[in-house]
DNA sequence: TGTACATCAGTGAACGCGCGTTCACTGATGTAC
DNA sequence: TGTACATCAGTGAACGCGCGTTCACTGATGTAC
């Protein structure tokens, strides 16, 4: 029966959302839409009333789990505790073991890149967007903690991010997935810290 | 009808071949057993008489494809014009537009990474395996050209290097793509510059 | 505000299709004597 | 070395299954008057 429109608002939201983890935890081709939809709470006749095809719910699906990611990068970025150390708090919450552990709600570059380098066209798009969204939030930090070639560094940390991800979730053995984390970890706080040296050296020689 | 023990080695091998290019392109599900077979120059019924599954061609299609790769890594290191600058001559190789453009025969950890992460088994440990080659290559030219702390800087470098590749494949802008290669590249190049540096100096002060 | 009708979100059966896998069959290769 | 038989790589039809999508239907919601 009918559906309010609030209702449908909703409705539609959990379909992403259910799309959006089940995407990311089995692969596109890994779920079908009756069971995105059992996920949601609904059989699977009505999907089509919400989206033109499952390619198109794909589309929304992946714009909702960068959206997701930002926000939790948000959260991370607001406690108070983080405030002077909010590049490497990002970057330990990133390469964390909970994360490599967490395929389903972590980040959909790792997730899903693989499978979206081979599309063209919208879909494409949406996830360069993201990809693009989570280069400007380092790149921000970086200049407020005053380091230079701040939009630089922002894509370099954001490749190893996500290439350290992969190779952790991509790697059988316990021991030798916690050494790739912890490895590009050090090293990215190591290459920082040196950073902000400079950066502070460069600030002061330029004071008048 | 039967075919002498040389033939069907060669057979089988054009299959994983085959396979491995395929895996690659369109995603272990996005080709079918008949496809592979097809290209391989045979039809898909006898299929099963050389694997057991389109799971196990998976495993060793995944092996030939790290395979070949470092068979290309090994001709790059083996041309004269690249014996002084081993390390940013496969990083250049690495990031170049031709890999990004070439998802058949690129590295299959960015080819396929996503699928293996939710895999278990035999598979990720093949992955892992080729995973592990690809730092230890790194690890072996670092030590040669004096850098310290070679197995840090050879887990982070292929991180790197798989990140980017990442991002730049799931880029529909070509300049942003672009920016995305160039940009590790500069910054591995001043890395292992100013590394080196710091390696020579080491050398030095320990010179008797 | 109340009424009569149109709209449309959701259901569950059904469609057609392609997939991984199996199987009976063929005939050249391998092997035992 | 030659012969007779067993083996098995490759063929193409067939199987059963699950998938994305469609459709007739239901009944609450939205809207026109």
């Amino acid at each position: 029966m009918r559906r309010s429109k609030q209702q449908t608002a909703e409705t539609r939201q959990q379909i992403i959302e259910a799309a959006s983890a089940l995407f990311r935890e089995r692969g596109v081709e890994g779920v079908s839409v009756a069971e995105i939809m059992e996920d949601a709470g609904l059989t699977h006749g009505g999907f089509y009333k919400h989206f033109e095809s499952k390619e198109a719910l794909l589309n929304e699906a992946a714009i909702a789990a960068f959206n997701e990611s930002m926000c939790a990068w948000e959260e991370t970025l607001a406690k108070p505790e983080n405030a002077n150390q909010s590049v490497t708090s990002l970057i330990d919450k990133y390469l964390s073991e909970t994360h490599a552990d967490d395929i389903t709600h972590g980040c959909p570059v790792v997730a899903l890149g693989s499978e979206i380098a081979r599309r063209t066209s919208d879909l494409k798009h949406s996830f360069a967007a993201g990809i693009k969204g989570m280069i400007d939030v380092f790149e921000q930090q970086l200049n407020n903690e005053g380091i230079p070639e701040s939009k630089n560094f922002a894509v370099v940390i954001v490749a190893n991010l996500v290439g350290t991800m992969m190779l952790a979730r991509c790697t059988d053995n316990d021991k030798t997935k916690s050494t790739y984390l912890k490895t590009s970890n050090d090293m990215l706080h190591r290459l920082l810290s040196s950073r902000a040296e400079r950066g502070q050296k460069i600030a002061d020689d330029n004071r008048p």
